[in-house]
This record gives C-alpha cells, structure tokens and sequence, in this order.
DNA sequence: AATTAGCAATCTAAACGTAAGAGTGCTAAC
DNA sequence: GTTAGCACTCTTACGTTTAGATTGCTAATT
C-alpha cells in the first residue's frame, strides 16, 4: 500500500494535472502543497511513485504525469463529494422545468445540461425499450383524410405521428380506437415484435387493415430506432481543451459517432451506479480521455446509461455530482403514481 | 469582360483547386489542361487574372489560388448543372418517406440529409413562424390529472406538450375544447402574442384559467424557440476538410454555435433563390469557408432558409442540386390539399 | 535513516541558419 | 502573340545551436 506521503504527493500531482493540463515538478507540488519538506525528497517520493505506476514522465526533464493508475487511485480515494454549485444546479432545474411529452425530449434535453454545466461531452444511451408496457393508444382525427395516433406507456408517450387515412368520421374513430387498443394495449414492444402472428389474425376479418399496419409499423419503428438509441450532446467541446490536437479531434468524433460501438462503451452491465473507464483501451480508443458513466433508473426500472467523456484530468468530482443530480431530477420527472 | 481564354484558365484553377486544395501552378494547368500552349503563356494569363483580382498567391514561388471573386464568377459562369446521382436521390427520398408530425422533425430530418450527401454541414433556419395561423387545437385526456394538448395550424402540427390538470373527465375535455378553440383558432401566433389582453378578459369568467395560461404559454415558448430557430447538422464535418486546423476549426464552431448571427447569415431577404457567399466578409467570419444559401417555400409560404456551408473550393454544383432537390422534397411533403 | 543542498546531466522548445525545390517573372528569340 | 531559358524569390524541411526546465545523483546534514 501507499504510503500517507505517497498518497499526499500522488494527490497533489492530479490536483495540479487537473488543473493546469501540464505536466507537474517536483518544485510546484512543494510550494504549493508542502511546506516543510524540499523538492529533493518530493523528487525521490515521485520517482518512486513512477516506478510503481502511478506516474510517467513525457521525457526526462519534464515534469510527472498521472497514468491511468492514477486516476483510478485518485477517483477512488480522493474524489471530494462536493456538493454542485447553486448556479449549476439552477440550470439543471430550469431544464427539466416543463413538462414534457417525448421520453427522446426528455434524453435530449438531460443530455445537453450535462454537457452545458459539466462541459465536456455527454452520451446517454436507452436501454430496455422493448420491456416498456403500452397503456393505451389514442387516436385523434385531423381532418378529412388523417388522424393523429399517439402511443402512451407506463413511461409516458413514446411516440405521437400522423397518419393518412382514407375517411376519418367520428364512428371510424370511435370504432378503431377500441380495436386498436384491444390488439396492443397490455402489452409490451417486445412481445409485440415477437408475435406479430396475432394481428394478422385480426387483420384477416378486420376493416381497418391498414390502420393497424400503420400503428405495427410505428411501434416497430420506434423499437428500432431506440434500441440502439444514443443521444451526444457537447461534442465540439473537445475543441477547446487544452490538449487538444486536429488528430485527436478527429479521432474522438470517429468513435463517438459509432453508435454502436459508444453504446457498448457506455453501457455497464454490472450492478454499480457510477463507473470510471481511463485509458485508450478503456475508451474504445479515444486517447487521453476518461468515461464517467452512470446507470440510471425510473422507479426503480432502468432507463438506460449515461456518460461524460472528457480529458483524463477531467473534474470527476464535478462531473459526478451532475451525473447524479441529473438522474433524480429525471426521477422527479415521473412520479410513482404516473406509473399506476 | 474576360477573354475565352482566360475564361478557360481560370476555371482550370478553380477546378483543379476545388480537387486538391493547394495552389495550382502554371506547370499543372498546361498539363492538365491545353495542349497547345506553353506554361510561359499560362504565366502570363495567370499574372493578368491576378492583376484583375481573381487570383492571389500564398507568397511569390507558390501557384495561384482563388479569390472569392474568382468563386463568383465560377459559380455564374461554369456551375455545370449536374443532375443528382441516383444514389443521393435515394437517400434523399428514403429521409422523407414516413409522415412526420411536427415540422421540427422534418426541419431536421431535412438538415441532416443535406449534410449527409454532401458532406459539409448544414444549417436550415426556420422563419415567419408567427404568420402561422392556428387551426385547431385539440385537448386529449391521458389519465386523470393529464391531458395531452395538440396545436395543429396551417403547416401541420406544430407542438404537442402534456399539461397537468386537477381533474380530467369528458365534459370538462368537452367544454375546455370548445372555449380553447373559440379563443385561439383562426388566429396566427403573432396577432396571438401581440393581443394577450383578450384572453384576459375571457380569464375572469372562466373556470379554466389555469389551462387556457397553459395552452398561451406553450405558443410563446413555440414562437420564441423558433424565433431563433436554426438547426444545424454535420458540424464535425469541418475536421475532415485537408485545409483543417484546430483554430479554423474552433473558429468555425463558435460561429456556427452563435444561433443570432448564423441565421443573419443565411436568411437572404432578397428575391434570389439561391445565393452563395465567398470569403471572410459575407460568412461571418469563417475564414476559407463558402456559404450556399437557399430559399425553401412551401406551397408560395416562405418557411424558411437553409445554407450549406463547406470549404470555398466545394462542390457548387452537387450542393446546389441538393437544395434544390430537398426544397423538391419539403414541398411534396406537404400537398396543398392539406393547407385548405 | 531520512532529508537536503548543490550540481551535472538530460531533454525540450525555440531560434537560427542552411539547402533543396517549387514556381514565378523576365528577357530575348521565334 | 508565344515560347524557351534562366535568374530570382520564397517556402519547407532539416540540422544546429542555445536557453531553460527538471531531474537524478552525491555528499553533507539532521
């Protein structure tokens, strides 16, 4: 194990590498984190600390940089559980102020406040779309020749789209809303997908073949789109940090424009809420970058994965607390008694 | 004017530019480009053109460039008017296929299908979002404390947004739907913005204060968000040109970010159809970047602009198609059969 | 035994200089 | 008007030098 000292020094060259995003001297750490011991010892302190793994030097008379080791030592030990500032977290709540009718709004709009007030890149990914229960669908005449079909589940609307019909009146309306719901309410996109046998049945003896066609066809959709459903926000902020190269720029957007592949990153499928990926082999390749993911659930039911990606020396402790305050506003969001 | 030949040599440098991206010498363009002539003669031309402003060069022993001057002639004069290939004409009309529900939902299904088959970004600014006029709204019950409120004018739905109400039955559905409509149909959304007093008035005998403030401020929030409203797609694109540079490209972010001015850039008020903006001054700052811009009408209804906005030496020809095949595409979107 | 001061050694980053190559502009001849 | 030839200019790449930063080592000190 570390020594208190080791761990002293360790701390100081993160602190120090997160703030300023070069690499730290011995002579720094001692005037800024050590009054009574000389650069000299920190010196043997560091070289020691490098020859165990916690630290690597760009070249011989640079200073010490945190390896991937590091950090990880760092974010278990040393993470300061600060409490979000005021303001950032009245940017988080004024976000999620209305009310909202999509859950893709409500990713949207969570992902870009955890991007705004973290700023670095957020992911949020959707999970278990086809576990989602469908309560009833509505559908609601326009005009003449299209309705409105809106899909509500027990985790709000999925998904409202207008559609063509040939005649709308009152009667065909009332008529094929109670065929519709007796078809899929009940149950659930995936059993849906997996037993489409059943509405053709229906269909066979049915007037409002097309209809139902129409409404398969949306839920389809929407299993599609989501199930690998990943929503970026920030992701030209990687721009702007200090380490920041073309290359590297253009290496980041490549991996986090795979969905695929960002989702697998994001996604933990262990039990722990919050965890932390550092190092190229860790980030799917994206150099000099940490991962912050976290899983998030409503009521209990898991809603899918969130992620910060920004540099290694990122403020993990920021970008925690955000993480989490973000996942209860989104609890808030839907109350236990919506669900009932 | 420009002789035929000088015609032809400067259109060889800015298609021989447009292909490689660095300054073109006499030696490539005699090759390349006539048979018949010597590089000495080519010189000659290239130091009148330069003479004459459409040509520069980075520094004495470097080939000529193109000055946004020679873009505009090029752009006049030698834009073949390339149909579409069939395989961009596909990917054009699949994006377009399903009925969409809300006119954000085209508005960016359209700006990422321009930045997809061009590969540059695209930016579309929605505009006169007041002048929409409001049709009908139509007040849906979900369960017993939320009703969804669907706002349907003119272009098609423009919102729908759950609202939380004390209690939802029939009747109060029924007698809640006729005063809304008697109170807000027929009207734009800015003669509704400009003329809150009258709700007022109706406010003090009603019982459904509260939802008709519900329903009001879902407009403002709708004419504010759009107000402004500028989707942009592809941004990273920018990374990938050969000209690339961190601060080109930070540069260019923070522009395209500025949602104010990007859209006073686009938005032509002239008569023009398309128009095509080259060099520092007219793109707002971007530097080395062009800005093509169209006009897009629906049904003679000026819905919007949108702009492409790639390197000076892109591809006019295959940009221009583009637009004007999507502006083909919006409009088919909406039949005017549907307007009456 | 741990700490420290002092100093040589090492390496980078910036500044400078040089050389090769690219492309032009000019001139004289066609 | 066109061209060949060539001197001239400028960039780019590369090597060199220098100043500065920081370390690691050693010997002295606590």
């Amino acid at each position: 194990m570390l020594s208190s000292r080791k761990q002293r020094v360790l701390r100081a060259v993160v602190d120090e590498y997160i703030k300023q995003a070069t690499p730290v001297s011995s002579g720094e750490i001692t005037s800024k984190y050590f009054d009574d011991i000389s650069s000299a010892t920190i010196r043997s302190e560091l070289s020691a600390l490098e020859e165990m793994g916690y630290l690597s030097q760009p070249h011989t008379s640079a200073g010490r940089v945190p390896s991937p080791l590091a950090y990880k030592f760092y974010v278990e030990n040393f993470i300061p559980k600060m409490p979000l500032r005021k303001q950032d977290i009245a940017i988080i709540d004024a976000s999620f102020k209305n009310k909202f009718s999509q859950i893709e709004e409500i990713v949207q709009t969570a992902a870009r406040v955890i991007s705004d007030v973290t700023n670095y890149t957020s992911v949020i990914v959707l999970k278990n779309i086809n576990k989602v229960v469908i309560k009833e669908i509505k559908l609601v005449g326009l005009d003449s020749n299209s309705a409105l079909i809106i899909i509500i589940t027990d985790s709000g609307i999925i998904r409202d789209k207008v559609i063509t019909i040939n005649t709308v009146n009152d009667s065909f309306v009332r008529d094929a809303s109670l065929l519709i719901n007796k078809i899929f309410s009940g149950y659930s996109v995936g059993e849906l997908k997996n037993n489409t046998a059943q509405l053709r049945v229906e269909q066979e003896l049915s007037e409002f073949k097309g209809l139902l066609d129409d409404v398969m066809s949306i839920i389809l959709a929407y299993e599609e789109e989501c199930d690998h459903n990943v929503v970026t926000e920030g992701k030209t902020k990687v721009l702007n940090y200090p380490e920041a190269s073309l290359e590297s720029a253009k290496n980041f957007m490549s991996v986090i424009d795979d969905k695929k592949s960002i989702s697998d990153i994001i996604c933990n499928d262990g039990d722990i809420e919050f965890s932390i990926k550092i190092g190229k082999d860790e980030t799917g390749g994206i150099d000099k970058c940490a991962i912050v993911t976290a899983k998030y659930t409503i009521n209990g039911k898991q809603l899918g994965h969130a992620g910060v990606i920004g540099p290694e020396r990122m403020d993990y402790s920021k970008v925690i607390s955000v993480l989490s305050y973000v996942g209860e506003a989104l609890n808030a969001l839907m109350p236990s008694d919506e669900l009932s």
